[in-house]
RNA sequence: GUUUCCGUAGCUCAGCAGGAUAGAGCGUUCGCCUCCUAAGCGAAAGGCCGGCGGUUCGAAUCCGCCCGGGAACGCCA
């Protein structure tokens, strides 16, 4: 909802309360509390455009039946403060109100006069957010899974920022530990083979098999030759690396930037370690007594502080007894830190750098880690409730209906770059935001590359090279859209106008809810009906039409419907064809 | 086994801080361009909202148990 449409929610609250007190004090009802009630929108517009279910929350309260008290709220209630022009009671003690046509007007004014700013509020008191996103491992490609994070992590961060918070995006780089010696090992015995033959070195058993590695390899040698093969192991696998692992990340920052996603700050792991501060969080962990030494590890009290943290939520022994808590290694038998050590000190760095909230947006595979990293802020003096997880669900890559597990041009699993090849990035970035992300989803590569009504971006791009088309029609007639009286604006009185500046009331609310709940997919849902809206309206009402009021005012309507559309488009960074 | 997500129309999914007759798209059938883009719109058909209990004036929505499917449970990240 817009100002106004939040504000007239507020006032028709407001205005029902006092039409209690009233009540009370004339001896209507007897003096109770009235318990909390909602003022919503019904399903059915006969119901009204707003209804309360006030009568029937408070019967318990008054002792009087539903129907009862709603005519006591009726007989007190004075509108006139509110956009409300009247309202009757129905069902078993709704009270339903119809809105005046100045709120009609208003609304249509109000997106009018603030234009690309409509829909933006103070919601989020300019917080500090940080929305870490894809963090994709630099050992190999990126896969569906973070070409779905990117859409979703991406379109949180601008739903965000709309709600008036000061967001910040993220990419962690793994670009230290364990996998990257794991990278090394897997480089290396690539390269021996590349040069002596595939027998003359056993392939390690937890190195990486993808065939990314062997190019890598075959690349080096290309242009640097085979002269690595009598080097020191340690300076072969260095070599290596150094060679292979900025290549991959220049690769995925150049997918990212084709994907139209703009990073804050590309954060390398490695410089955790560098700087001390994953040995300072080893320090801090120790300090407070929540590390013990077993099998030549260090080990951290996960069990404990967890359980501690479940506690304060209200969980009971046994439930917590239940989940078979264990306890994390946070320095190796060989001295390493694991990658869990250097996410807490990241998630510290992430804090100390004034960030409130922190979001991360994971693959559901994750979501064991998720309550021991909260946990670990909570043990070393942060607040893991300010960390947020939003866990995505697999993709499932479909053809016209069909599985796919392999591209056919390459043989190897679908990365994000075959799929940006492949489809089409508003596609992409408007599909993966359909479904939420804890839900999981068939992407189709089939339905993403259509150019029809079947593909939801082309529906809603259409709709609004439709609003540009009768402009430029009208404009090629010599008229233009002026500014409309509110009696002028107030013509439109059709259920299909009606019902498109509702739903452009409603937007504002949509990107707060969008926000509260971390769910970009509510916007994609809110601009595809936004755009039923319209097609519904199109066909309903000519805007061409004699009486030059009306017809200005449907130009007015017009050009609210393509500002919404527009907004979000933008946002979410898909193209604003202005004809298609 | 434990945790977690999911189960709503033939298919893909909305709805879930409890509300009035459960929605959309696709698919099926039938309609709508002498008039601003038919990449659109309308109509019909299609449902024990996985099952059983509980909470209450009222449950697809909240709670419990069951059934079915995915994912995770590493000195991987």
């Amino acid at each position: 909802m817009s100002k106004i449409a939040i504000n007239a929610v507020k006032d028709l609250k407001a205005a029902i309360i006092s039409a209690v007190n009233k009540a009370v004090e004339n001896g209507e009802l007897t003096a109770a509390e009235i318990p909390d009630f909602v003022v919503e929108i019904p399903a059915d517009k006969k119901n009204g455009d707003f209804a309360t279910n006030a009568a029937m929350a408070g019967a318990r309260a008054f002792r009087t039946a539903p129907r009862k008290i709603a005519e006591a709220i009726v007989n007190n209630i004075d509108l006139s403060a509110t956009y409300m022009r009247s309202c009757e009671i129905a069902g078993p003690g709704f009270i339903n109100f119809f809105l005046s046509p100045k709120y009609y007007s208003d609304i249509l004014k109000e997106i009018s006069s603030k234009g690309e700013d409509y829909g933006r509020s103070d919601y989020g008191k300019n917080e500090k957010v940080m929305v870490e996103f894809v963090s994709a491992n630099p050992t190999g490609p990126m896969h569906m899974g973070n070409a779905r994070g990117g859409a979703l992590g991406d379109c949180l961060a601008a739903v965000l920022d709309k709600a008036g918070y000061d967001v910040w995006r993220e990419f962690y780089v793994n670009d230290a530990g364990n996998q990257i010696e794991k990278f090394a090992n897997s480089l290396n015995a690539r390269f021996i083979q590349e040069v002596r033959g595939y027998d003359s070195v056993e392939f390690p058993e937890d190195g990486y098999q993808g065939g990314d590695i062997i190019d890598a390899v075959k690349l080096y040698i290309n242009e640097n030759g085979t002269a690595l093969i009598d080097s020191d192991e340690d300076e072969r696998k260095k070599a290596l690396v150094d060679f292979a692992l900025p290549r991959n990340i220049a690769k995925m920052q150049s997918d990212m930037k084709k994907y139209r996603i703009e990073y804050d700050k590309w954060f390398f792991e490695s410089e955790l370690h560098s700087s001390g501060a994953v040995k300072e969080v080893v320090d801090i962990l120790k300090e407070k007594g929540l590390t013990y030494e077993k099998e030549g590890a260090v080990w951290y009290k996960n069990k404990e502080v967890v359980t501690e943290l479940l506690k304060k939520q209200g969980k009971t022994d046994e439930e917590i007894e239940k989940l078979e808590l264990k306890d994390d290694v946070i320095i190796r038998a060989n001295g390493n830190p694991t990658y869990f050590t250097a996410d807490i000190a990241y998630h510290k760095n992430k804090f100390d750098r004034g960030f409130k909230t922190l979001i991360n947006v994971w693959g559901a595979d994750h979501h064991g880690h998720v309550a021991r990293l909260k946990g670990s802020m909570n043990a070393i003096g942060y607040d893991g409730e300010n960390v947020h997880i939003v866990l995505m669900q697999l993709v499932k890559l479909m053809r016209n209906g069909e599985l796919v597990r392999m591209s056919k041009r390459t043989g190897k699993a679908i990365q994000l770059g075959d799929l940006l090849d492949e489809v089409p990035v508003d596609s992409a970035r408007f599909l993966f935001n359909t479904r939420e992300a804890n839900t999981q989803m068939d992407f189709d590569l089939g339905l993403a590359v259509t150019q029809d009504n079947q593909n939801p971006v082309y529906y809603v791009q259409y709709a609004h090279a439709r609003i540009c088309s009768i402009l430029k029609n009208l404009a090629s007639e010599g008229i233009s859209a002026r500014e409309c009286s509110d009696e002028e604006l107030q013509l439109l009185t059709a259920p299909e106008e009606i019902e498109l500046i509702g739903h452009l009331a409603a937007y504002t609310e949509e990107i707060i809810l969008s926000a509260k709940s971390y769910d970009p997919t509510k916007i994609t849902r809110y601009v595809t009906q936004l755009a039923t809206l319209f097609h519904k309206f199109y066909n309903a009402c000519r805007v061409k039409v004699e009486d030059e009021s009306l017809m200005q005012a449907r130009l007015a309507l017009c050009l609210a419907v393509r500002s919404v559309i527009r907004n979000v488009l933008e946002m979410f960074k898909i193209t604003v064809p202005e004809a298609m």
